[in-house]
DNA sequence: TCGAGCCTGCTTGTATACATGTTGCTCTTC
DNA sequence: GAAGAGCAACATGTATACAAGCAGGCTCGA
């Protein structure tokens, strides 16, 4: 029986639908449900590693075990957990290794996006980068790691929303769920001013590009933020 | 209640498992029905815009919904199929223009197969490849749509094999899948010995390169061939 | 004191009843 | 005769009871 028990999400989830929007109100809740369990897992909140269980997920939200678990199934199909009869589903591990082969692919896969950008969707495309641009540049004096955390997801947004490539897109933001979770457990630890800088330069070139209509360059601008993300996380890494 | 009926399937949909082996036994039935449903759409067995039925592949397979309800859900993150509620599951049309997305994506992403393959599966990938140039060999006068198809999945089973990369062995299963659909259900129109030759070609190719340790260029001649079986179909679905 | 085996409490997997939505046919009405 | 409202058959979505499996603690015995 439905208990008609409000769902309690922090607002912030309620618009973590990454890329696509639900098909029909009434599976909205449960795309609603994805997105904020994906959110949870991409920003850390719930770690690698930890235990997560479908009663206790379907309690929260006010639904019987039979949705969640196809919540579940879609997250384990995006690689985000594993789910273990009789014990639970865990929170997919950081391990190096398909961490790098996860950017070696989006390394590879971010030089197409240039030629799959839709030009009609530029113009909001620049509009929200110039709404994301205004909140990084307020961050630069002071720390603080779930807004900066929002920009990123928001980037990755706007971007996915300028694909015109179905595949691409899905692809996209699968291998970017498994990788932001390491820049988001490593922020704590990195140089504030020089993270700041960094996502705030990505958007300012993609501006840039944007406006002038070059939408190849801001492919390649995205490939490049990709890479220098790879680059400072690995080295990050040996440490 | 489970009626123990027997899993009717046919022999070669048994070991249709595309690329990765089942979890543990008691998940083997459920991996089976998947794997047997993915190649009745691959071959279009099951033609694109059909609809299929929860409840009736539950009483085919001897399950109930519940299980065959998790399937469907694979099935449609994969893409091969759209749940409607109320209607039923349809299984994906060949839409040119995401197909054309999916070429590009292949091609793309075949040039990284090459730096991904691990050295130590290349023998058993040689094996399996000269038992598959030995059927297509022997297919050359008749045709024999279903045979050729099984070599067609069959050398997609080894690269995916060889790939030491666990997402890029995923998305590249999945374009796959999606592309090979317009393969079979273009062949019969298609000139059987250009067709066949295409295929001996490729395995002789593959092992050639394979057998001297060249795993870039083996990766370039799957590029290769997977480019010009996209210009064939492109060619062919102009007409 | 230590260890093997059971056993309890929890988890996920399955089967089933029911709620909800879609479609096409039928019956009514103009 | 044609068009529209309504209903019936059947599809998927949800809730729930039960089966099967894992893990840790507990007991009993050596």
């Amino acid at each position: 029986m439905y208990t008609g028990m409000v769902i309690r999400m922090v607002p912030e989830e309620r618009q973590a639908g990454f890329g696509i929007a639900p098909p029909d109100a009434e599976a909205e809740r449960l795309e609603a449900i994805y997105a904020a369990l994906k959110q949870r897992i991409c920003t850390v909140e719930i770690e690698p590693g930890q235990l997560i269980y479908e009663t206790q997920v379907a309690q929260e939200f006010g639904v019987s075990r039979t949705p969640i678990r196809r919540v579940f199934a879609r997250l384990e199909h995006d690689g985000l957990i594993q789910t273990l009869r009789g014990v639970g589903s865990r929170v997919a591990d950081l391990d190096m290794a398909t961490l790098e082969d996860c950017y070696r692919l989006r390394i590879h896969l971010a030089e197409l996006i240039g030629e799959s950008i839709d030009p009609a969707a530029i113009p909001k495309a620049v509009e929200d980068l110039e709404d994301l641009a205004a909140v990084a540049d307020a961050l630069t004096d002071v720390p603080d790691y779930r807004a900066i955390g929002r920009v990123n997801v928001g980037t990755m947004a706007v971007i996915l929303d300028l694909i015109d490539n179905a595949p691409l897109r899905e692809i996209s933001e699968m291998l970017y769920m498994r990788t932001t979770r390491v820049w988001h457990s490593a922020i704590p630890q990195l140089d504030w001013q020089e993270e700041v800088s960094f996502v705030t330069g990505e958007l300012t070139e993609l501006l840039r590009a944007l406006r002038l209509g070059d939408t190849m360059t801001a492919g390649y601008v995205r490939r490049n933020y990709i890479a220098l993300a790879h680059r400072r996380l690995k080295s990050r890494w040996r440490n």
